[in-house]
Parts: structure tokens; C-alpha cells; sequence
DNA sequence: GACCTAGATGAGAACGATTCTTAAATAAGA
DNA sequence: TCTTATTTAAGAATCGTTCTCATCTAGGTC
């Protein structure tokens, strides 16, 4: 009940409609515990919303990450993940599984932008960090 | 000559054999500026090898990759790019149009790995900075 | 130079993620 | 309750990429 008025309220705050849809979807990523592909959100719901298409999934994450609810994700090829701690952040990304895990810099980043990019107006930035996490580690037999 | 010389010999050093196309693929990125997608490729070449299918592209480009020839570049949601510049180095990202620059870091990043990921051994990171590009800037009125 | 074989190529099918299209359904203000 | 701008469902369409497989060829061997 807490939970679920939280989802309703957001959405209100964010000046969006509220439907049975976008409520479960926000709740979801509320709730879910990493970082959620499309395709979670939609097999996750199945069961409640045995008629919602997929392209529901897709336009209700594009718009809440449009009014800063959640942040997209897209590390390497795969599908984008949907990550509800908008906070700035960064990512390491295991090479063998796909694994994701949010890390934060101990401080920012100093960069000097290159003359043909004299004037670039930075918006953020993110940091994919590549590697093998520690369970493929121990899988591997080496 | 010169050049043409310059994309066998790599591709024998690599230990890769040599073909036509990929000599012409390399070549192509060894002359390219900037970061060319495997349409880009594909395209520029179509008058000399009308008959190359893009899986040829895509083999080739992944297999020079593997060697260190080239680096694949992902940013955002859009194909791949491929950097004929190996070095360490990250990218500022154009939001409006998707221009693509290099950027160099003053210093290395200082992380400090999550608890649920201690132990993940890092093979490289990428820093990827998004905002507005100068030549955009001047044309949005505001 | 001819021969052999692992490896490369071309053509298109297949695939996965995402976007688009359209008609029907509905949230939310009047 | 009525109205209208939004949202939804369903599936087609699109885009980047991978796969399949029959044919071809680079490059070592004789």
C-alpha cells in the first residue's frame, strides 16, 4: 500500500497520467533490485497484465526517464537496462556474464576537451568500467 | 603504395591472412578520420568490391579488433564505431547528432569497487561524456 | 607452378532490440 | 457525465548484427 502510493505519486509529481500500467512498471523498478531490461519489466508483468504489449514497457520507461524517475543504462550491445537510482553514478560490467554493479568515484573526473571540441557543452558523463566479476573469476579454471 | 603496404604488413603481423577486402577494409579506417561504422565501410567501398557482403565487414572489423587493430567503440544506442586509434582514450558524445570526438583523461580514475563486487578484476574502462557539441550549440536559437 | 586445405567470402535468412502505426480504450479535467 | 487528449495493444516495420552454408581462395607444400 506504502509502496504502491509512492509509484502514484511520482508519477503525479512528474506530471504524468496515471494508469494501472505505468504504476506497476515504476513500481516494479522500485522494487527490483539491479538493473531491469525491457523484457524483465514485461515477463515480470505478465501475470497482472496479461494483455499489455511491449511497446507499453518501452514508451513508459522512455518517459520516465525522460522526467529523471529512472536513468537508461546502455552498456555494451545488449539490451538497455532501466536503473531507478538516478543518482550519478557509474558501472563495472562483467565481459563474461553481463553482470552490472553501480560503483561511485572516490572524485570527478578531469578531462581537457580537444580543440575541435572547443566549446562543448559537457551534460554528464559515465564510466563503464570492464572486467570479470568475482564469480566468473572463481568459475574460470586457471 | 605506401599505405597499401602499411595495411598488409599489419595484417601479417597480426597473423591474420591477407584478402582483398580486408586489406581495403583497414586501409579504409587507417585513412578514415574519425570513427567509422560498419555502414560507413560498407558504403565507401561498394564501388571498388561491389560484391562484398556486410557480413564481410563485420568479420573482418571483429576479427581486427581481436588483434588489437582496432577498437570497437559502442556509445549510446546507434551501430558501433571502429577506431583505427588503439590508445586508451574516451569519447565526448553529442546528444543532438551523435558527433563523436577523443578526448584524453588528465589522470586515471579512482574507483572504489562496490562490497558486492570485490574482487572484479578490471580490463579497461571508457569514459563516456554526453552533452552538446559546439557546431550544435550555435544552431539551437536560444 | 599445381595442389590441398583451413579459412574467408557472399547472399540472404534469422535474430533481438526497438520503433512505428493505427484503431480502440481510458484518464482526468470541464 | 461528457469530452478530448493520451495511452494502450497488437503487430508490422526497422535497424544493427549474427548465422548458415555453399563456394571460393590464400598461402603453405610438393
Amino acid at each position: 500500500m506504502q509502496a504502491q502510493k509512492d509509484a502514484v505519486q511520482l508519477l503525479k509529481h512528474a506530471g504524468l497520467r496515471v494508469t494501472p500500467q505505468r504504476e506497476a512498471i515504476l513500481q516494479f523498478l522500485l522494487d527490483y533490485d539491479g538493473h531491469a531490461t525491457v523484457d524483465d519489466i514485461y515477463t515480470s508483468l505478465q501475470d497482472r497484465f496479461p494483455s499489455m504489449s511491449v511497446s507499453t514497457v518501452y514508451n513508459t520507461v522512455k518517459q520516465l526517464s525522460q522526467v529523471g524517475l529512472v536513468k537508461e543504462i546502455g552498456v555494451g550491445d545488449g539490451a538497455s537496462r532501466f536503473d531507478i537510482n538516478v543518482e550519478p553514478h557509474h558501472h563495472l560490467v562483467c565481459t563474461r556474464c553481463g553482470a552490472l554493479f553501480d560503483f561511485y568515484l572516490e572524485e570527478p573526473i578531469h578531462l581537457s576537451v580537444p580543440p575541435e571540441a572547443e566549446g562543448f557543452e559537457i551534460e554528464d558523463y559515465h564510466v563503464e568500467v570492464r572486467g570479470v566479476c568475482p564469480r566468473c573469476k572463481k568459475q574460470q579454471v586457471s
